[in-house]
DNA sequence: TACAACAATTGTCTAAGTACACATTACGGA
DNA sequence: TCCGTAATGTGTACTTAGACAATTGTTGTA
């Protein structure tokens, strides 16, 4: 390993631990929710939340399940009413499934909770801070690119 | 809406683009384990690789489980060879829980995997951007505090 | 119009994770 | 030394998650 190298873990380590009050703050919205929801079943309502109504068997293979699993799955996420399977328009062996009104508000809270977290941090910083986070947030989401969706959908993210 | 509030927004807006990004490598690292251990038996790596060797009953707790449920837990977790059961120094009626070799590396695999990930997002960005990213995550873990343990726990960080 | 392929569901089974009640062993103070 | 309490483990039961096989209903095509 260089000096380079070594030089790169090092700063990588420091943002890592620095980004820990982050993570912190997601990992608090998302938790907040795991009274109502199971975190397999959080990740579902983000599925649909962001892809709106969707196939069951294309949900099934996103969320890496054999759909016959995520049949009996479904019904206890409809049992507790945080999404309904609907007719599709296509085909009348598909099924879609979609979000109830208390599916997508327990999305919504959870991106709220997070958001209201994060300006409450900000709002003690002074500006001249939030600035420069700002811009330096802004340069690592540029430089880290879109994650992958399979990757977060695994935390529920 | 005043301009202070719309800024605030924008800052916020950068920082939940950012965490999104951040939680991309994290999870990642995860999900690249979770082949081999479950989440929650991760989660138990991840606090005897903080903490050391720890009696049962604080382990469970700290997991959110009864003890009962937390010894059948962990002879799943012995017998797949990631922790190991230790008299406890202390008295005899506890027993310490710590980290085999193979529990210790699957951790230290996910940690590496993580810094390198984040290493290679650095090394797109200019010396200036990297320096100041970190000084603007330092400043806003400042602002946010100590993160609750348990909730990072949850998500196995 | 048959028939093969497809989408979802149901039948059956296994294992993980969880709780509650109880048993076992070990400590520690009266 | 005795006895209450603490730490862990067992017996039992339930739910969730997962797989594979078989079934039902639908589509599309030879």
């Amino acid at each position: 390993m260089d000096v380079l190298t070594a030089a790169d873990a090092r700063a990588a380590d420091a943002t890592l631990a620095a980004s820990r009050a982050l993570l912190g703050v997601v990992a608090r919205s998302v938790v907040a929710t795991l009274d109502v929801v199971s975190l397999p079943q959080f990740r579902v309502l983000v599925v649909l939340s962001s892809a709106g109504p969707t196939r069951m068997g294309t949900v099934a293979e996103r969320m890496g399940v054999i759909p016959s699993t995520f049949s009996r799955f479904i019904d206890r996420m409809v049992a507790g009413g945080w999404v309904e399977r609907a007719a599709s328009p296509d085909s009348r062996r598909e099924v879609l499934l979609e979000l109830t009104a208390s599916g997508r508000r327990l999305v919504d809270d959870v991106t709220e909770h997070r958001r209201a977290d994060i300006s409450a941090i900000l709002s003690t910083m002074t500006p001249d801070q939030q600035s420069s986070l700002q811009h330096a947030l802004q340069a690592f989401a540029d430089a880290a690119g879109e994650p992958q969706a399979a990757d977060l959908l695994t935390l529920g993210l």
